[in-house]
DNA sequence: ATTGATGCAAAGCTTTTGCAAAACA
DNA sequence: TGTTTTGCAAAAGCTTTGCATCAAT
């Protein structure tokens, strides 16, 4: 697990994977980011800080990433793969259906719901970044 | 909402689509199948019943079904979108990412969830067909 | 008769892959 | 130096779309 001090270099090493331009680029990317991001948004920031990549490059970055447990992937719709860093605390989300937006969701509801899934169905729920979907109370869109 | 007597003439009337034999062929499949399919598996559904529409059809009538709420859709993985038959209970899954098995997810644990969300961020999360992956407890694959 | 659905073919997208050149350890 | 990664280009999937034809109401 990565702390807060470690360059990307220490915690891609730290993973057993090369410190690359392109692995440490990709890192500092989705930490600068709040939420989670697409490949293409991820290309879109990379190129914002003047680092040009091939795409093939990110993606197989990103998978690199995630095989090793540094980031978190999730499906929402079709060629719309999601990426995100996985920091200390898990992270869960709740998306709106109607208006796209994401809002964070209580780690502690989804801990209880997860227990009770485990005792019920003896079923290990992966549970560093749970995406749901949904209707906002007072979404208007 | 659809009843069991009803034919899918019947159902797509009452959901304001045109009964066609597309529609009706596609409806039949989703039914006779307990599980969520993907569209391949709904196209060689249909072939192995005899029936043979284009793919584009396929997709077409299970987005028009999607949009009358008759089907649920979602998306597990890049190019796995997958499509059940919504019956009147709720149907949620539980996808071991090891093995690739599905498993039923009790309700009463979902209804008391979306309850808990529902009231700790005013969010109201679509819950007829939730698929949440994980690993199964005796897993061995 | 009108409106909507289908088939066909082609394009659009995201994602993956092969291979030589370059970079890391 | 040996192994891994990258770029390039092409391919492979899945999904969508345009349009003429056909079917449903």
């Amino acid at each position: 697990m990565p702390t807060a001090k470690e360059t990307s270099t220490d915690v891609l090493r730290g993973s057993g994977l090369r410190a690359t331009p392109a692995r440490r680029a990709v890192i500092e990317v989705l930490k600068a980011t709040d939420n989670h991001m697409t490949v293409s948004e991820v290309i879109e920031a990379l190129e914002s800080v003047g680092s040009k990549f091939d795409q093939s490059t990110v993606y197989r970055v990103l998978s690199d990433l995630g095989g090793v447990g540094l980031v978190a992937e999730s499906r929402i719709s079709p060629g719309d793969t999601i990426f995100e860093w996985i920091s200390q605390s898990n992270h869960h989300h709740l998306q709106c259906t109607s208006c796209g937006r994401t809002l964070p969701l209580d780690d502690q509801l989804v801990q209880e719901f997860i227990a009770n899934v485990h005792e019920r169905h003896g079923f290990h729920v992966n549970a560093t970044h749970l995406v749901i979907s949904g209707i906002e109370h007072d979404c208007s869109v």
